[in-house]
DNA sequence: AATCGGTTTAACCAATTGGTTAAATTAAGT
DNA sequence: ACTTAATTTAACCAATTGGTTAAACCGATT
């Protein structure tokens, strides 16, 4: 029942909470106070501004993806299963975060300039994915006319889907829930299919 | 010099702009009657509530890119003729309005419910894509699980890219903007190339 | 010239915003 | 028990929020 937390913990997970849900803009420090079931004056204790509290929260969240990501992709294992397993297991992390995708993608087109500092600090690089994919060009295994398209391909297929949820439900599914869960589901294997065919050699 | 808009049009191009760079939280009143060269009340004059601008703009956004998709969807063209068409049309309406993708993943999460009016307003109805696709695939021309998904995966291989920009230019081109212009312009051919691909019997 | 309806403005409103401050509370070390 | 430092609180601040109101302005009709 009693949270093992300290109060500094508290907050940023009540921060994390909150600025997924509504935003930089519109989440009041207030808001965050409440769902952390503190007083507001604290959170300026702890952190001494709501950017300073956002960078802290975002980094957080952001750095929830990456590490799943760069583990698959650093592993020796078939490229095609590899791609397999980055999907299924990437749909499945974004599904059980549904509001991440929409808010990343918000607050990056608002304020692109907290990026540099995330993106080092989250340690993102997807060289060993670039690596692994000229060697199967360069072997004639996959043809592609850049690994950089097949890397946002990949990206772009499992994100855009949930972060257009409510939109492609509406017009793809006449707005039925169950069906879109189902149609998630699928695409675990059917976007590694669509790919794979996309890219192996004929 | 002048413009031929009159004040309640002048309003509601002004609130676009502001909106689709800041969404609607981050948007103030205030904000989009300096845009316009108005005084605030005004704004109220015309539109009731930021809510109900906010409706009006939103939906003059959303429709400008049904129409476009909807024209290549219903003509009477090749099937992969028509992904091509759409593909290359739509990277370019993307490319001219890169805010607007952000903009309106993060408001269809925000408040999904805005959503229904709009959508119909907008005319939004790709069956005939649909029609098309399920055409193709009894005449076994492609393969692909569900013309659905086919859907899903054009739309976010074309939109995806734009409204992460940020993130995937600095991560994939070490925030080189212009091998993104470059990038993007490739995928006009490439993104077809790759459609493709995944789904012509072989 | 008087009047009319639509348009535009400045001044104002209560509520909320992010942030501060000083006092009260708590826990630990002596 | 006393002191000290970290923690938590209530009260407060100026600025901004969305929204209202009443008066001024304006072009057209009479």
């Amino acid at each position: 029942m009693n949270d093992p937390l300290n109060t500094e913990e508290k907050i940023l997970e009540a921060a994390k909470r909150v600025f997924v849900r509504s935003g930089f803009e519109g989440t009041s420090m207030q808001k965050i106070a409440d769902e952390a079931g503190i007083n507001k004056a604290l959170l300026h204790y702890y952190y001494r501004s709501k950017e300073k509290l956002f960078e802290q929260a975002f980094s957080k969240i952001f750095r929830q993806f990456v590490p799943r990501a760069q583990e698959i992709f650093n592993s020796e294992i078939d490229f095609f299963d590899k791609i397999r397993l980055f999907v299924s297991t990437y749909i499945d992390l974004l599904v059980e975060n549904p509001l991440v995708p929409g808010f990343i993608l918000q607050e990056i087109n608002r304020n692109p300039n907290i990026l540099y500092h995330i993106i080092t600090q989250a340690g993102v690089n997807p060289s060993f994915f670039f690596i692994h994919a000229e060697k199967e060009i360069a072997a004639g295994n996959i043809v592609i006319s850049s690994s950089k398209h097949l890397f946002i391909n990949i990206m772009s297929l499992c994100i855009f889907p949930i972060a257009a949820r409510p939109l492609m439900q509406k017009i793809v599914f006449q707005n039925d829930q169950r069906s879109y869960e189902i149609f998630l589901e699928d695409r675990k294997t059917e976007v590694s299919d669509f790919i794979i065919n996309a890219i192996k050699r004929k």
